[in-house]
DNA sequence: TGAACTGTACCGTCTGGACGGTTTACCTCT
DNA sequence: AGAGGTAAACCGTCCAGACGGTACAGTTCA
């Protein structure tokens, strides 16, 4: 078995890859597959049409990712790691502030900065296109981060709306589906953070 | 130019098709596609998975289908057609026993016969990973039927929020994200309806 | 020197789809 | 009625190209 850079990239603590001037080249190759699935679509994926995008050699992609497998795999651990990060910053926050932890979580589900957020979530559309049972670590992520808001909201169910109507919108992004335009979106965010403050623990 | 199947598909009513004791071969051409996507994944979409799955010969398939890409359009057309359907029919109700058109839809939507939804689904995952484009029909008629449902709503944001909740269940179970639990859902669905009464027209 | 690549050549398998053949249902003419 | 014809519906094989992956001899740089 060839050495590989996917093991270092899985167990690498990614909270500060994202603040390095010079980015790494498993990274640099992930943007690329995650820039053909987003234009192309899951089933270009191709480890060729990486390369092309990436602009490194085939030898070079393979020899960070040994497979396509391991390819997609980065691509959902990189998105688990992307939200767990967003996830604990926010909880971070509002231990800090005392404010409702909920309600920073809706809003860094459902901030603006969509297009690195679109990308990202690429990876969860080649997963599932590959072999749907590589979306479990990102099923597992998403059920410990909502345990861990529920854990906190004082009317459960209405938090649990509150969390569905955020994953509505961010779904509708990854999709491409473009439900809202933009001020009707604006106009849902507000209320969703309004609504978010009645359901404080 | 071969004289195809997929046209008598497109145009052909389809509310009266699923009431036929014998099912057409273009219908369970389709269900066959639906289930490879389900159990694996976009990618296993091939002519040959499809052609194994349904029993019938590559010829057959391509028969009723010309092309690959003419499959997916039809998964696609299915897909629209049972969401306007039931769309259709929510309006009808509301319209009759003078209730909520809203209330209707979300009643529709949140439906448990998940499987058959999930299965009709399978469309807009398999369209998005050949070709993203693929998918407009889909936006279109998601934007119409929303568009019909908040004209008749009081408070468009709260019933935005509602629809997207209801998105949001809808999108991880295509996905396969089975974020809430039978119990959890079954109180987030009561909510929803007891919300929706809020924004009665 | 060794890790991180490049570049090229190659291989077995899969995939879309073209194509020619076969069966079935129905229509027409006598 | 029944022979003959016709087209729709379906079958099974073949093929060129795409794809994933291997191998390996260089090259660059710290």
């Amino acid at each position: 078995m060839q050495c590989s850079k996917i093991v270092q990239y899985e167990t690498r603590p990614m909270a500060v890859q994202s603040e390095d001037a010079k980015p790494n080249t498993a990274d640099l190759i992930l943007d690329a597959a995650e820039r053909v699935v987003a234009r192309d679509g899951a089933r270009k994926l191709t480890i060729d049409a990486v390369v092309r995008e990436s602009g490194f050699s085939k030898g070079g992609v393979l020899y960070n990712f040994p497979s396509k497998l391991d390819l997609i795999k980065g691509m959902v651990a990189r998105m688990v790691e992307s939200f767990t990060r967003r996830h604990d910053a926010a909880m971070a926050e509002s231990d800090a502030d005392g404010s409702c932890p909920l309600k920073a979580m809706v809003s860094a589900l459902v901030c603006k900065d969509g297009e690195m957020d679109r990308q990202v979530s690429m990876g969860l559309l080649a997963a599932l296109a590959e072999n749907p049972e590589l979306i479990d670590p990102i099923r597992d992520a998403i059920a410990k981060m909502r345990a861990d808001m529920l854990a906190h909201a004082a009317d459960p169910e209405l938090a649990n709306i509150v969390l569905l109507a955020a994953d509505g919108l961010h779904f509708s992004d990854i999709l491409g589906l473009d439900i809202l335009s933009e001020t009707e979106r604006a106009a849902v965010e507000a209320r969703l953070l309004a609504l978010v403050t009645k359901v404080r623990s």
